[in-house]
RNA sequence: GGAGGGGUUCCCGAGUGGCCAAAGGGAACAGACUGUAAAUCUGUCGGCGUAAGCCUUCGGAGGUUCAAAUCCUCCCCCCUCCA
């Protein structure tokens, strides 16, 4: 049997499918299938982080499958022990609303509109009775809840577990039973919840859903998973200058791990690039420039991506200005002194901050180096960097 | 319920009465080198102040003392073992 062009493109850049077999049955029906993805209410604001799942939602969605975006703002309630433990205000009605015309806004960048359902878990899971919970509860095991290797390392490590924390794979498990799902996507870091949709559908009588896992984003860092709490996110909704700027600072061995993930070049020519940059034919920026330039295209369009890409060249590259940079007004005297405007501009945290980059070398004032904290302006309007990417326009009056 | 261990600056982690804004490491930031890459080297890394110095910080609230992260009391939280 050969592989069908729809396989293939299911399966490219995931991590895990689970299982092949299955899902060439299911396929094999001829119906759309019905394909979920889980996201949180609270954090509305997508990174490319996000898009790596929503893209392989796109993928179904070109193949004419039914893609459910399921926003789960009862599990919400709970905190997804994944993740770190914070504490999650339980969220309004209308906080949630909020946050789904949020999310529309931004994965319809992606998505297509007709062809996604969306839905919240608090439509079956607020009519849920303490008996319904009991019999749910039944369907598990306490021993098999802890070999979730999150649970076990955190047994291991004399952290605590709170019991509702098992609640949560139970009710993503039950979402499946509530949606019908065929398919389910998440992160690496959602296998065991996937898994449990799988079990709980067996038990409620359900065929179970095939579940495929994406691989997690490295952030800028190149170490932590990419996240908008450590601030190593490229956010899809950031100005193109931003969002190019910051593919631009990832280091090499991480823009790889990019172009396999968020390009849409195939794996053949990814490949083919990498090997002419290490062989020297290529340069590595430049490489890095396309691959920004396609990624900011995603969400802003080429020509603000070619703007993007030439901002970046004039002012890093041929150390010029950016076209837009916060503007500060102080009067000429206390407040036109660097140490002044520096942190009442907020360009400096503070103004020990700011006598710190001052006496560092890190100040320029229309591109002179300017190593006096207390030198005052007179009036006029000046181009002020700190540090490489810092920059203000003041204004003395 | 009983016994014991622990909560320190962004993170990890030293510190058991003054020399502690608090060792060391990491992260971060700045400078050099570059391609706003990596690696490396150097420096900075609570706030205010030109400075002397002052103020805030060591789970919370009180107290002892000339002086507390360090001692005492009560409280909150976490962990381990036993039940």
């Amino acid at each position: 049997m050969h592989r069908k062009p729809s396989l293939d493109l299911i399966q490219r850049g995931a991590a895990e499918l689970i299982d092949l077999e299955e899902l060439k049955k299911k396929l094999r029906r001829g119906k759309p299938l019905r394909v979920k993805a889980g996201f949180d209410p609270t954090a509305p604001d997508l990174h490319l982080g996000h898009t790596v799942l929503i893209q392989k939602l796109r993928h179904f969605q070109q193949l004419g499958h039914q893609v459910i975006f399921l926003i789960g703002d009862f599990t919400g309630m709970i905190g997804d022990p994944s993740g770190k433990s914070e504490t999650r205000p339980v969220l309004t009605r209308e906080q949630v609303m909020a946050n789904a015309e949020t999310y529309k806004r931004q994965i319809f960048k992606i998505l297509d509109e007709d062809k996604t359902e969306i839905r919240f878990n608090s439509e079956w899971m607020d009519r849920f009775s303490a008996a319904d919970f009991v019999t749910l509860c039944s369907r598990y095991t306490v021993a098999r809840m802890l070999e979730r290797d999150d649970f076990e390392k955190r047994m291991h490590n004399n952290k605590p577990i709170s019991i509702h924390e098992f609640l949560y794979p139970l009710v993503q498990g039950y979402d499946s039973v509530a949606l019908q799902a065929d398919v389910e996507l998440g992160g690496t870091d959602q296998k065991f919840n996937l898994l449990m949709g799988r079990t709980l559908q067996s038990q409620y009588g359900q065929e179970p859903q095939c579940i495929l896992t994406m691989p997690i984003l490295e952030g800028l860092d190149g170490v932590n998973k990419m996240s908008k709490s450590l601030g190593n996110y490229v956010g899809i909704e950031e100005p193109p200058a931003d969002m190019f700027g910051k593919l631009m600072s990832v280091s090499d061995e991480l823009m790889w791990r990019y172009y396999e993930l968020l390009s849409d070049k195939s794996m053949a020519d990814v490949t083919a690039l990498r090997a002419q940059v290490e062989a020297g034919g290529a340069h590595p920026k430049t490489a890095k420039e396309e691959l920004a330039a396609e990624i900011t295209a995603r969400f802003h369009g080429w020509a603000a991506a070619k703007e993007a890409r030439e901002g970046f060249n004039a002012v890093f590259a041929k150390g010029g200005v950016p076209d837009d940079m916060p503007e500060h007004v102080a009067a000429q005297g206390e407040t036109s002194r660097p140490l002044a405007f520096l942190a009442d501009s907020g360009l400096a945290k503070s103004r020990g901050e700011a006598k710190r980059l001052i006496a560092q070398g890190a100040l320029t004032v229309d591109g002179e180096k300017c190593d006096d904290p207390e030198r005052t302006l007179g009036p006029g309007e000046y181009v002020v960097k700190l540090g490489k990417k810092r920059f203000l326009r003041l204004v003395v009056r």
